[in-house]
DNA sequence: TTGAAAGCGCTAACAA
DNA sequence: TTGTTAGCGCTTTCAA
């Protein structure tokens, strides 16, 4: 069946194009009685709105646009379900914009978020970004955004993260516990708050516990293609090294499959601690040591801040960032055979 | 800086409207002298076109809409990788909706989409998807859908999946090789095609081997949050089962976790095999054998044709969906000790 | 090669 | 309570 606009509805219906938008957005200036009429007739006519038109008049969208990384990573998949289920309810659209940890495009997805085309912004930097500018930009023109997980220290904007000074705190201290003498972190960037506190944390308690490294902090780029290869190479070569802890979930994963390849006993010869949400964590061979984000927390937070902006409201926001705390289970990939 | 509108740059640059607009749009008919200023005005005084005038105007938003159950699953997530890889390159957004594995959503969904919101669908059912007149509504709108993974058979549009049946059936050949005498099939659907495909190839290697068996398929529903209960009772009462094909992800996650719990030993009390596309399973405890469908390459041909389509070109599509072989990766979980 | 004008479908101020 | 009218910002005839 053809579909039908506000015109032709007015028109089988002998109203105006007025009296029918304000029936359709159920106006209270608009008798009870018409207001039936224009549903039934908007129905059997087969009447949908456009967005855009409204978009336009309205100068609000109804939309939201959330920049991550990849969505190939139990972290920000959790994310998203917590942005979908404050947006669902707001009835709002979600406009998802994957920057594959690459710079340009963020900036490209970020320029096209000024167009209108959306009411605020969701993001979540790649490990490339060192510059803030072009989420200033936006902010320059009033448009609503906040930041989840990975955020930019140098701009100012509400920001949903973990506890991440500590958890790399606590991080190194359980491995130092369970009797390793010489341990690294992997990380994915020194320009990203969340690697470069987690890493700060682990120093701090290696410098606690009278082991200080500057050679600790490993690096391996998010967006190249041979990290693989190259953990396999610092693995292979690890020398003393007895323990690790690995900023993101895909470094744990190919921390462990290199790990498998090489034939390298965890926990006996390496141990292993992850920042990761990977549901699989307790089946890994051996079962693997978290540090579980609350992804889908930090997500609906996130976004339950940003319509509260969105809204007009000022949610109170002082500089701090929202912290909602990760949780340590400890698995097998950090014990010593006797249990501890 | 403030936003420039197309007025107003015409303004400034003493040009009609018209002018400014062809000239943005690379016209033929503009000199390139003219081009040049306005290109240089535009970026100077920051003119960003508003898409929504663009798309009520054009009657084509550059938007395509993506509905699927869930994205915290391997396989969607490197399928949405595929399709953001195609609309990148044509210049188009990614508006992703997630149903949950929720009917209602997902008509909610499709509905929404009937708004010009978006120039095409693509769309892979909840496991409660029975009925295809939402997504029939929109191909008599003329609005191009592709189904990829899990599509509706009822439904006379393009479909891109995987050797369903085939894999099916070998997995089962897989384990009756391997010595099984009794396994079963884990399914979340019987009314989604890829699910009972999967079981009737599951079957039909069953009875070749003349082993026949009406209760080998068990059901899992997919938004039941006692599923793990569930395969846990299944699994603690088992009998002589020794077999499980896990026809999803989730089921086989939740398969392994439910034996690490109960204490049972993959693959010498229980062998499995899995659709499934986790990046883990070789890591797993055991490393899981694993039937790998081509995510990625599932979502990029979905989205090729639907770019096809849309572009008004007839992709030649013949009624026969477009097959994309899965891969069998045998891991330990169905290895016996001897090493077959 | 440029411009005037109409209009995409909807909303909102104002009038009736 | 309903209707008239003027746009939102852009594209596209058609005329100059």
């Amino acid at each position: 069946m053809r579909k039908t606009n506000i015109k032709e509805l007015a028109k089988i219906l002998n109203f105006s194009v007025a009296t029918v938008s304000k029936a359709l957005r159920d106006s209270h200036e608009i008798s009870e009685q018409t207001k039936k009429k224009v549903l039934e007739a908007a129905k059997e006519f087969n009447y949908t709105p456009n967005p855009y038109a409204s978009s336009l008049r309205r100068k609000r969208s109804k939309t939201i646009a959330v920049i991550l990384p990849e969505v190939a990573d139990n972290f920000f998949s959790l994310a998203i379900n917590g942005i979908q289920s404050i947006a669902e309810k707001k009835g709002y659209h979600v406009l998802i914009y994957l920057s594959h940890e690459n710079f340009v495009i963020e900036q490209s997805f970020v320029e096209d978020c000024r167009s209108g085309r959306v009411d605020g912004l969701l993001i979540s930097v790649t490990s490339e970004t060192q510059n803030g500018a072009h989420i200033q930009k936006l902010l320059d023109e009033k448009l609503p955004v906040v930041f989840f997980d990975r955020e930019l220290e140098s701009i100012a904007a509400p920001k949903v993260i973990t506890n991440d000074y500590e958890c790399g705190f606590n991080s190194a201290r359980l491995l130092l516990e369970r009797g390793c003498q010489n341990i690294r972190f992997f990380s994915v960037s020194s320009d990203l708050a969340i690697c470069s506190k987690r890493a700060e944390g682990f120093l701090a308690a290696l410098a606690e516990a009278g082991l200080p490294n500057e050679n600790a902090i490993c690096y391996f780029s998010a967006n190249d293609t041979h990290t693989h290869e190259h953990i396999k190479e610092v693995i292979a070569n690890r020398g003393t090294v007895d323990g690790i802890v690995a900023s993101v979930e895909r470094l744990a994963i190919q921390t462990y499959l290199a790990c498998h390849e090489l034939g390298v006993q965890i926990p006996d010869e390496l141990k292993v601690v992850a920042f990761s949400t990977v549901e699989t964590a307790p089946i890994l061979n051996p079962s693997l040591t978290t540090i579980t984000q609350p992804a889908f927390e930090i997500g609906k937070n996130a976004a339950d801040i940003l319509f509260t902006l969105m809204e007009g409201k000022d949610y109170g926001y002082t500089k701090k960032p929202v912290i909602i705390p990760s949780v340590l289970v400890e698995r097998k990939s950090t014990q010593n055979k006797t249990g501890a």
